[in-house]
DNA sequence: GGGTGCAGTTGATCCCGGTCATCGCGCAGG
DNA sequence: CCTGCGCGATGACCGGGATCAACTGCACCC
């Protein structure tokens, strides 16, 4: 499963488990809840330890437990289709929740991965909206992350073109990495060529052409899985993502 | 702008205004809640009479005061590109929730126009927010909804033929008619294949075609904006829809 | 070292669906 | 009645991206 070698982060499972002092509050569920409701939300969250690459987090007909908000590492979502065929659904960052779209039939919709080694806080889904029941701020934020989740899969309808479509996936990213305090220019595609291209509803073929002219026209510099945004600007107007966030 | 006469349809706008006696409750916001818990709902929601064919409920950018849920006629919600090209988002039948996608910035993030004569159920944001504080079964309802919206444009991704599109079309409207107890094999197409191209990602022309072909093959029976399903099931094997609901 | 296997790139070809153009129809207004 | 107009259907053509195939490069393992 993991090729490059285990490479143990351990500050990485050793980070701050209490919201108050996560580095992620701002992105995730805490998110602008008063201090002493956050202590009560706390009390609630098991941190997750190191999740193997590879390894799921849920799968499709899961009971609905408890919902993930990702600490460290990076998770996709997919389902298989009726025919067989992956459909990947989305790409997760730290500090993004995992999971909503279970809420309706108590059912976890898809399934998620880890694709790198990685550490969530699991949030126990009854606990939660027991809780939210008392805090008028943390049921704001549940409906403002569905909401949110909502109008970016609106956003990713319409027929784009090959090139619209892997330039606005790497605008989005680029300001999603820029959002946690990393680099916005110097991008690690956490995924391989065919999950992108899965996501994006194209070809392997078509993201390594697209990729290769974006390199001919000095947008990036692409290496392996390394992603240099040479011209961040003239690829913002390639691509007509809205970028929620 | 109505091209078929007024036909003033009084009795729709007579409906019953109390969700108690609603035929659409169980598809609607108070679905699942007791009695009592549904009478202090119904306090808060004000219907509004008849919203003429083409009128706007709202639009982007407006701020979200209400929530709307349709009680009769049919609306299309949409949104205008950058490119200026317009986009659907989707369309909406008596018993559903328009604007959630406006919760999170508290903004709407689309536009929503009526295709019919129609009327609706106001649901003030504030107010209902306040309520679902205090009534657990509301709480509940509404994340149900928005996570179930979620599903259905997770259901949406994925790339479909030109075929495949057309016949999860009206399969998944033709469910959706027999839950709101209308015939599930003559269908009334209330939106122009324009707007039905434009949902599906698919050219007019195309649309057009594919109707043709399946009526050619003895799928359907087309006539104008009436389509007959004939062979229901022939057709449910070549679209690939999850159809939520 | 050579072998194996997977990820990614590049090239050749094909086909679905978009585009452009034309035509028919139903309807409103003079 | 004719005219105009918008919607929808149909035909001819074209192009972007999928598909098929060959090749490269890197990692791992005997």
């Amino acid at each position: 499963m993991s090729s490059t070698g285990p490479v143990p982060q351990f500050n990485l499972y050793q980070l701050r488990r209490t919201c108050g002092t996560c580095s992620l509050a701002e992105l995730c569920l805490p998110m602008g809840l008063p201090h002493d409701d956050m202590r009560r939300l706390e009390a609630l969250i098991a941190p997750r330890g190191p999740i193997g690459e590879g390894e799921h987090l849920f799968r499709v007909g899961d009971p609905l437990r408890a919902l993930f908000a990702v600490r460290g590492g990076f998770f996709k979502t997919y389902l298989i289709e009726a025919t067989g065929r992956e459909q990947v659904l989305g790409f997760h960052l730290p500090g993004e929740l995992i999971g909503l779209d279970a809420i309706w039939p108590q059912k976890h919709q898809c399934n998620a991965v880890a694709l790198s080694t990685a550490s969530v806080c699991e949030l126990p889904y009854g606990a939660i909206t027991d809780l939210s029941q008392e805090l008028p701020g943390l049921q704001q934020s549940m409906l403002r992350l569905l909401s949110k989740e909502l109008a970016l899969s609106h956003s990713l309808a319409g027929d784009f073109t090959a090139e619209e479509r892997v330039a606005g996936f790497l605008v989005s990213l680029s300001s999603r990495m820029k959002v946690r305090g990393l680099s916005e220019t110097q991008l690690t595609l956490a995924m391989s060529r065919r999950d992108l291209a899965n996501y994006l509803r194209l070809a392997t073929e078509t993201v390594s052409r697209v990729f290769s002219r974006f390199e001919q026209d000095g947008l990036i510099a692409v290496d392996r899985r390394e992603v240099a945004l040479r011209d961040p600007e003239r690829l913002a107007s390639l691509g007509r993502c809205l970028s929620i966030d």
